[in-house]
DNA sequence: GTCTATATCTAGATAGAC
DNA sequence: GTCTATCTAGATATAGAC
């Protein structure tokens, strides 16, 4: 096989059992394994575990990194907020053994806890811009603090609701059920402070999203 | 030293080192070691890794079951909520390494993983009762949908916001800063959704706290 | 590029003396 | 009850043939 096929092959083994078994459960062996060739030849492609750990991380950044630098604009409608939370959620759920054991891996990995820290500050900015973008529209009614302890809220659903879900019912993950109610999770923490006739409306398309898989 | 010391040594230094590290990366060797005793002194009081841990999660759970069980009965006021929130903070923060790694834990340990689900799902019982009682009150203004989800926000909240906090500011849950805003937390969740004068009340009464800690 | 075989290392756990 | 010494298993990673 091509060295970029077997490297991919590796890499989208190594991913399906990341996320089944979580990380510290699955040996470089298995990998080998499951993708049909030998150690040995998992570790001409790879350095480290680590290393088919932190070329997945890449991955996944580059395909999240553009959904928050899109919210950083200014206004955004109700249905673009559920979009981009939407995209946001499924990348999430696609490599969602980053998060599962999220302070082991940045504990042993230097690179990507520097990377991953940046990269929860961009978030949190990212739903700061957009609380600043509905408070000046006047949309948002929020004193200082509770923006910044549902900004909090808000990141923290967006950090852990995948693995919280993960561990209650794994199934959910898979047929992206977990992911609408995640998103709904999220403007629900949203919609209480705004003013209508826009809550109404960000309440009833979460609503709508929702029907579909309750 | 007397059998009981000892045992009672190795479980104070594992809970420390536990929560301090993170079981995975905490060995019995480094136990011992810390402890001040031989390895094979461990192994004298405790079968295994994992029998430390079930003990710890005993002890845990004979701390924390009490709290939830509160919190089923019918009425409770502003102060009382706040109250046992707070206990429950700051026992999840005494044992955070059981929910640092909760997924990997309960996936090796099949006592704990029953033990955890039974948890999770009382605690969520418990929310619902909280919520039921304040609509039987007259004070809580949501759907059924918008329970479910509020629920879900709060157990969220309750099981991850220690580790999320652990994550981003270590001594904030040394110094019981990060437990505040937890509990602040879970309660600007539900006074957006409380009748008045019970949600200023409760705002209030979150602020006054917070103000000790911002 | 890929394989088989193996080195290395570390963790959990045990044996047996004291 | 406690120690020292050691076993065993399993995981990461390497060596060298093909």
């Amino acid at each position: 096989m091509a060295r970029r096929d077997t490297r991919e092959l590796i890499l989208a083994t190594s991913l399906g059992l990341f996320n089944e078994h979580g990380e510290p459960n699955v040996t470089t062996n298995l990998i080998a394994d499951e993708a049909d060739i030998s150690p040995g030849n998992l570790y001409y492609h790879f350095r480290s575990k680590d290393d088919i750990v932190i070329e997945l991380f890449k991955r996944f950044l580059a395909r999240f990194q553009p959904l928050i630098d899109i919210a950083a604009d200014e206004r955004i409608n109700a249905e673009d907020l559920w979009l981009q939370l939407h995209l946001a959620f499924e990348v999430k759920g696609e490599f969602r053994f980053l998060y599962r054991n999220l302070a082991d891996l940045t504990a042993r990995i230097p690179d990507l806890d520097r990377a991953m820290r940046a990269l929860l500050e961009r978030e949190r900015r990212s739903i700061e811009n957009l609380m600043t973008g509905l408070g000046k529209s006047g949309l948002l009614d929020a004193s200082g603090v509770q923006k910044k302890l549902l900004t909090q809220n808000m990141l923290l659903a967006l950090t852990y609701w995948i693995p919280f879900s993960d561990l209650q019912d794994p199934e959910g993950l898979e047929d992206g059920s977990a992911q609408i109610y995640g998103i709904a999770r999220v403007l629900l923490m949203l919609t209480p402070h705004l003013r209508e006739p826009e809550s109404s409306q960000l309440t009833d398309i979460a609503y709508t999203y929702l029907s579909r898989v309750v």
